[in-house]
This record gives structure tokens, C-alpha cells and sequence, in this order.
DNA sequence: CCCGCAGGGCTTTTT
DNA sequence: GCCCTGCGGG
């Protein structure tokens, strides 16, 4: 009903499968003498190993079968990837075109491309080395005929997806506040993930469960419109290329014989819909490992070689379906695989790692892993204790400052890493006021702001004239008089007539009850599309395009002529847009609107993380510690080390969630090489209201050697008569005030009271509409409760006071 | 139909 | 503290 399959004849199951491939490679048993290869040059395949160590060189030598690379945090993985698929070339076991190489992002990609460029040269070239997404997306270009799609398909990204969804929830008459459409978005998604088709879920809904039977129908007519706009959200991408392979065993066959050498790079951020793609397209499916391994379907394929690569201690995108499962469970899935574990770290200092090691180590079921350096002690970490999130920026700046007086460190080898977005503002205003240069990473990304998604919209309309979603967000953009009734009536003229709502702007002249004005300004809209479309296909190239669009449709026009300076600063983004395209086109001469869209959907934020250039001074980077995975830098400050931000408030209930803050906490630590900062703020604002936050359970787990304080406590904590040590209590004890610490004064009986720093035991159960009163805000009402227990957090309106989210473990509150 | 204003919700993290 | 949505006046 709602598959992209429906009108289609659905072939059986896998039938027997015939002729044996003729482009496997002739079998090479013993292949470690130095042969010189034979299409690459010089190369001598032995050189490929020296310099590693001897588990890297295992990893690169493994023959046959499926091998699990577990790779602790700098252990020279994309090294030992890139030569793997170097030496496998080099060794004839392998051709270019028979290797498929799987990261994250695309950054990733590229930076796998390049390195097995320069071992292997131009023939690189035939590799398919791409993002997950990327990689399906080529596959349903290619296959769309076989699925009834058109092949200039639209991707959505979650933007595209929420809106569309917020549609659905309006044709359904669904309450907002009962049934929010991004829940039901992010839902669809999880969904997706698990490659649960809207059938199949509507299916075990329960009767009595009026929010699932709810989401059921949306899901199946979220999924029928996007179907008819011809377009694909992201999870679709994963989900449509693995339904495509199962359903049709000859595409499948296709890609096997194709693929004989699948990688995969941070298999543990794999989700279900991924695992089972990578299955499907090495033809490693469980039935095959059911019958031993050893037995081949008579006259099939044998499966292809699989390499992946992962650590599960760095797993951290559990939110988005990534399952732990998939890398720890591998060799239950596999039992034939062989696993080599790299745990000599290139890359940090050994006291760096020694603080990783214990942040990482209190996590529950974790299979013991310990990376080790023969580089040195290094320098001691810096912690630091700030008042407020400005005096932690303050501290920062000057820190890095000094660094550069004192060390020569230059803005480019530093990075500074945040929970969430949101963190970046405090830190920015310091940066800019003294004159640091620096660069946000992600946050509101370039390609979400208004402008460029117009101009993109636009783009997309005219590659895709059925996709509805984006026509509609520029009929009226620039304005044209053309609003919701204009709009009603094309959509109920759509549906009379069973045509698309892009066949229907072209089919303005016979829609019913449009008043003249917006007949004229339809049709003058849809002339002008129909003109781009002629342009498109006539071979102009998508910066061409690009300009038309932004002539022809007034648009830079408005921007032009407004006197608002925000819209002096679109002016210049959609320039940037320009450039873009300009450069696409020079990259790619023969690239066509299609692959131009595609590239932009596609890209992420580590994307556009600046490269440290060693004749740059460079810039000090600025983003999330999700973003900076992957990443290092020889100078680290990791920010907001408390409990409420990170480990963000959000997680503080959940065992399993904790757990995934704790490994975010051990990729912020082992992303650096030199140095590294840890600060808190005793108080931070959020919606701008200051709340107080106690210490990072993290930082109880450093060893304390490890440590140099700066500054141990807040003021504030100084001021309540130092019974805070700041930075560490619990392991040693806690208690006294430390001792470098200001001396405090005694608290004075008015002063205000707005937490205790030690935990009280006696955490009260409250829930929402009790009456509280607190030692400093005085009478107050809980509005809403997170977590419970020792953990749990209300958030408390106190009338005049405000409204404010308090940890009850470290708040003066009692329950009237 | 367009614009301005008020109010509510929002902050995890992303291909 | 910011952005989007919904509402009312022009």
C-alpha cells in the first residue's frame, strides 16, 4: 500500500542463482613474498607494512572471511583501512571497481579516498569509497526505473521530513498538542531504522493505544506523499536500497558479483536498517552462516570479504538507531570472523589516555579495552571551575592566549568542544571581543538558512516537478499574492483530478475558484518554471541554473532592494550558494542539476570543519563533541563538565544513556594530542535563566595525579563556607575546603542559600502541581519532573522568582 | 493577501 | 533568549 513497491510484480523468493562470475579474482594462496603488483606500478606490496605495529599489520595482511578491527580512539585506524585496501590491490587480490568502502561522512570518505589515492595512484579512482547515504543513493539512481521512481528523485532532509509530516498531521486533523508532528517525524524515522514498513507497524499497534494508531496512519500517508512527490527522506535511502536488494534477487546479485571486498568504517554507529545493508550487499546473509559457513547455495556466490572497523566505546549516536549490538554481537553474527584489537594509541599523551581510560572504565558491561602510548606523561590536564559560562569563556581565551605567547600554539591546533549547540553563544561573545579568530562547526548549519533552502527548493522544483513540498515552499517566495487560498484550491484540483500539485500549477487554467489575480500570478509562476526546466534540460550547468532562478524570480531583487541588514547577509550567503555551484561544476564539468542536489543534501557538518593548514595560523574550532568524533587536535578545551549538561539533564535518569554520555565524554578526552582542558560553570543560563549546576560526574573518575585545578571552586561555593571542593568529591573523601581556595566568610544567615553541594540522601518524590519551598526562592510550584531518584530533576515555578529546573539531589527543597 | 505582534515552545547529539 | 506559528488589523 505504502511500499514503493506496490504496482510492481514482486518476484519469489531468491531463485538458485547460474553462471559462475567470471570478474573474481583467480584465487592466490600464498601472496606475502614481495610481488610487485601488477597494474600499479612500483608498488611492492610489502611496503604497505612497514612502520606497523604487529596487530595493524595483521589487519592489513587478513585473508578471507569477515574480520572485526576493534580500533581504540587513535589507534591508526583509517591508517590500517587505507592500507588494507592498498595492500589489497597491490596483491592482485583485489580490482578497484571490486571494492566498496562505507564511512560516515563524507569527510571521511574523502579522506579515505586521498590516502588510498596516494598509496595506489589514479586507479583509486574506480573505487566506490562513499557515506552510507551516498552510496544508496547511487544504487537507486541507478535501480529507480526497477521502482517505479524517477531517477532526479528528492532527498528531504529533516527539515523537508518535519514539514511534510506537519501537512500529514493537518489533512488528518490531528491536535497538535496531543499528536506533535515532529514526534510523530522522529518516530517515522526510528521506524524506518528498523525497517519497519507502515504495514507491517499499523499491524502491531494496539487497539487501545490511540497515539500508535494515530502515528500508524500518518506514517502510511506521510509515506504515500512522499511516494507521489517523488522523493525519499533520509532513512528511506537506507531502507528502499535494502528493501530493493531483498526484493530483487537479480539487483542484488548484481551488487555482490560487483563488491567482492565490502569496509565499513564505525560500525558501531550502525543502525539495524545499515547492519542489515551491509548484509545484504556482501551476501553474508545469517541463512549462509546457519548451514556452517562452509556450505554454498549450489552454484551461488560466494560471499564477499567484509572488514569493519569500530570501537564500541566511541559509539554515541544511540539516539539516531545506532546499536551497540551490531559491533559487540559481530562475532556471534559472524562466528567464522576474525577480530584484531588495536590498542596502541599514536596519538595522545599517556596521561590523556589514563584519564580516558578511567572515564570510559566505570561503564557497566563493557568489554575491558586499554590504550596505552610509548609517547609520555605529557603535560598535566588543566581543570578549571569558572563562576558562570563567561567566566569559563574568559578563562579560555586567555588560556589560549597564553599558549600562543608561551608555546607557540596557533588558534588552527585548537579546538573547543560543547554538549550541545546551544553552548557556543558564551563562548563566541568572548572570542569575539578579544579578537581570537575562530569557526563554528554545525549549530545552524548553511545549508538551513531560509534563503539557501529557497534557492534550493527551487533548484529541486525544477529537477523534480512532482515534489510538492518544495514547490509549495516557493510559490509564493518571493511574494506573489499567492496564499493559502490560491494554494487550496491547486491542492483540491490535484486531488480531483489525481494529479500531481506541480501538474496542477501547470494545469492552472482549469482549477476552479481562483480568482483572476491569482490565476494571472500562477500561471505567470508556472511559465516561469517551465522556462528553468527548458534551461535545465537544455544542458546548462547548475550554477547557470542557479543564477536564473535567482534573476528570473525576483528574488535577489527583494533582498537587493530591502534595507534590512539581515537580508544584506542572504545576499551574501546565497553568493556563497553561487560559489558552490561554480565549483561543482568545476570538479565535474558533465555533473548535471541531479548530482548537484544530491551533494547538497547530503553533506554534513564535519564537512566543513576548517583544515588546520601548516602555513595558516588557522582558526580556533568551535563545535559539539558529536561533531568533533574523529577528529583530533593538539590543544583540547572540553566545556560544560556538569551534571545537567554533560552529562546533559536529559540522560541523568536512564542507565543506558548515562552510559552513552560517558562514551562522549571518552571521544571528547581522546581527541586530544597534547593538552587538555576541562572546565565547568558553577552556574549556567539556559533560556536565559541562571541555574545552578554541581560537578561533572566525570571528572569525580579522574585520578588525581592526573589533574592540575587552576581553580577548585566557584565563588559562590567559596562564599557558603567552602564546603564544596570543586572539581573532585567523592573519590577522595570530599569535605574540607580546599585549600588554595579563597578563604571563605561564614555564610550569613540572610545570604541566599541556593544549593548544597554535598548530596543530601533524603531526595523528595515530587511530582507535578506539588507545593515546595525553597531556601532562597521561597514558595514554589513543580510544573515538571525528570528522572527520579537520586537523579531526579524538577523544574519549579517560584512565581516572581522565576521558573527554575533544579536538581533535587543538590536542592534546599522540601515538600509542603 | 500581507504585515506586525504576541505567545509558546524550545536544546541534546546528525547522515 | 530566539524562532516559528497563529491571529488580527490594514
Amino acid at each position: 500500500m505504502t511500499s514503493l513497491f506496490d504496482n510492481l510484480p514482486l518476484p519469489g523468493r531468491a531463485a538458485t542463482i547460474g553462471a559462475h562470475l567470471p570478474t573474481v579474482m583467480p584465487p592466490r594462496e600464498e601472496e606475502t613474498g614481495a610481488a610487485p603488483s601488477s597494474g600499479g606500478g612500483s608498488l611492492v606490496a610489502d611496503a604497505l607494512l612497514d612502520g606497523l605495529n604487529p596487530q595493524q599489520r595483521a589487519a592489513v595482511e587478513h585473508e578471507s572471511g569477515q574480520l572485526l578491527i576493534i580500533a581504540g580512539a587513535g589507534s591508526g585506524k583509517t591508517l590500517v583501512l587505507a592500507h588494507r585496501i592498498a595492500y589489497l590491490l597491490a596483491t592482485g587480490r583485489a580490482r578497484p571497481g571490486e571494492i566498496l568502502a562505507i564511512t560516515f561522512t563524507n569527510k571521511a570518505a574523502a579522506e579515505m579516498r586521498e590516502r588510498v589515492g596516494d598509496l595506489v595512484g589514479p586507479r583509486a579512482r574506480s573505487m566506490w569509497v562513499s557515506t552510507f547515504h551516498s552510496a544508496c543513493v547511487r544504487i537507486l539512481r541507478r535501480e529507480a526505473g526497477t521502482l517505479g521512481l524517477r531517477s532526479t528523485f528528492s532527498i528531504y532532509d529533516a527539515a523537508d521530513s518535519q514539514r511534510l509530516m506537519t501537512l500529514v498531521c493537518r489533512e488528518l486533523d490531528l491536535d497538535p498538542k496531543r499528536y506533535p508532528p515532529k514526534v510523530f517525524s522522529n518516530r517515522v524515522s526510528d521506524l524506518k531504522n528498523e525497517l519497519v514498513d507502515p504495514d507491517s507497524y499499523a499491524a502491531t499497534v494496539g487497539e487501545a493505544n490511540p497515539f500508535e494508531q494515530k502515528l500508524a496512519e500518518a506514517y502510511r500517508l506521510y509515506q504515500q506523499r512522499l511516494r507521489q512527490a517523488h522523493a525519499l527522506d533520509f532513512d528511506d535511502l537506507i531502507m528502499t536500497t535494502v528493501n530493493l536488494l531483498q526484493a530483487f534477487p537479480a539487483v542484488a546479485e548484481h551488487y555482490r558479483r560487483r563488491f567482492r571486498h565490502v569496509l565499513v568504517d564505525e560500525y558501531q554507529d550502525t543502525n539495524h536498517a545499515q547492519y542489515v545493508l551491509v548484509r545484504e550487499l556482501a551476501g553474508v546473509g545469517l541463512d549462509y552462516q546457519a548451514a556452517g559457513g562452509a556450505h554454498l547455495p549450489e552454484g551461488g556466490l560466494a560471499p564477499a570479504e567484509l572488514t569493519v572497523v569500530g570501537d564500541a566505546d566511541q559509539s554515541i549516536y544511540a539516539f539516531r538507531g545506532a546499536t551497540i549490538r551490531n559491533i559487540v554481537e559481530f562475532e556471534a553474527d559472524y562466528p567464522r570472523a576474525t577480530t584484531i584489537l588495536l590498542e596502541q594509541n599514536y596519538r595522545s599523551t599517556q596521561t590523556i589516555l589514563s584519564a580516558a581510560n578511567a572515564v570510559i572504565s566505570r561503564n557497566p558491561g563493557r568489554k575491558a579495552k586499554n590504550l596505552w602510548t610509548d609517547s609520555g606523561a605529557g603535560h598535566q590536564i588543566v581543570g578549571y571551575v569558572a563562576d558562570n559560562e563567561h567566566e569559563e569563556a574568559r578563562f579560555i581565551a586567555e588560556e589560549i592566549d597564553r599558549l600562543g605567547d608561551s608555546d607557540g600554539v596557533r588558534p588552527g591546533d585548537v579546538a573547543i568542544f560543547y554538549r550541545t549547540n546551544a553552548q557556543s553563544r558564551a563562548l563566541e561573545e568572548v572570542l569575539v571581543r578579544v579578537g581570537l579568530p575562530y569557526k563554528v562547526v554545525g549549530g545552524t548549519r548553511f545549508y538551513e538558512r531560509r534563503e539557501v533552502k529557497d534557492a534550493v527548493a527551487y533548484l529541486r522544483a525544477i529537477a523534480n516537478p512532482d515534489d510538492a513540498i518544495n514547490l509549495r515552499r516557493i510559490l509564493n517566495v518571493p511574494k506573489r499574492g499567492l496564499g493559502d487560498r490560491a494554494e487550496a484550491m491547486l491542492t483540491a484540483h490535484a486531488e480531483r483530478e489525481r494529479i500531481s500539485f506541480g501538474a496542477a500549477v501547470d494545469d492552472v487554467d482549469k482549477v476552479l475558484g481562483l480568482a483572476t489575480r491569482s490565476l494571472t500570478a500562477v500561471r505567470g509562476f508556472a511559465e516561469m518554471m517551465t522556462g528553468l526546466r527548458a534551461l535545465a534540460d537544455g544542458g546548462a550547468n547548475p550554477a547557470e541554473v542557479l543564477d536564473a532562478v535567482l534573476d528570473r524570480s525576483g528574488y535577489l531583487a527583494e533582498l537587493r532592494a530591502s534595507d534590512d541588514p539581515q537580508d544584506a547577509s542572504r545576499v551574501e550567503n546565497l553568493a556563497e550558494l553561487h560559489a558552490v555551484a561554480v565549483e561543482f561544476s568545476q570538479g565535474d564539468p558533465e555533473g548535471e542539476l541531479g548530482d548537484f542536489l544530491e551533494r547538497v543534501a547530503l553533506v554534513a557538518d564535519s564537512d566543513q570543519i576548517p583544515d588546520a593548514d601548516a602555513q595558516d595560523k588557522g582558526v580556533v574550532t568551535l563545535m559539539t563533541v558529536h561533531t568533533a568524533k574523529g577528529l583530533e587536535f593538539p590543544v583540547v578545551f572540553v566545556t560544560g563538565l556538569e551534571d545537567g549538561t554533560f552529562p546533559h539533564a536529559r540522560s541523568l535518569a536512564d542507565e543506558s544513556e548515562l552510559a552513552e554520555e560517558r562514551r562522549l565524554a571518552y571521544v571528547a578526552l581522546t581527541r586530544a594530542r597534547q593538552r587538555l582542558y576541562l572546565s565547568r560553570a558553577a552556574v549556567r543560563s539556559a533560556w536565559g535563566m541562571p541555574n545552578e549546576f554541581p560537578a561533572s560526574r566525570f571528572l569525580d573518575d579522574l585520578p588525581e595525579e592526573l589533574v592540575d585545578w587552576r581553580r577548585r571552586e566557584s565563588s559562590l561555593s567559596a562564599l557558603r563556607g567552602g564546603s564544596f571542593v570543586g572539581g573532585y568529591r567523592g573519590s577522595s573523601g570530599g569535605g574540607r575546603a580546599g585549600s588554595r581556595g579563597p578563604s571563605a566568610p561564614p555564610p550569613s544567615p540572610d545570604a541566599p542559600r541556593f544549593g548544597s553541594a554535598t548530596p543530601r540522601s533524603d531526595v523528595p518524590s515530587l511530582a507535578i502541581g506539588d507545593r515546595v519551598t525553597h531556601d532562597a526562592y521561597g514558595l514554589g510550584r513543580v510544573v515538571a519532573v525528570e528522572g527520579g531518584g537520586t537523579n531526579a530533576v524538577a523544574k519549579i515555578d517560584f512565581g516572581s522568582s522565576g521558573t527554575k529546573r533544579l536538581l533535587l539531589r543538590y536542592s534546599p527543597v522540601t515538600k509542603l
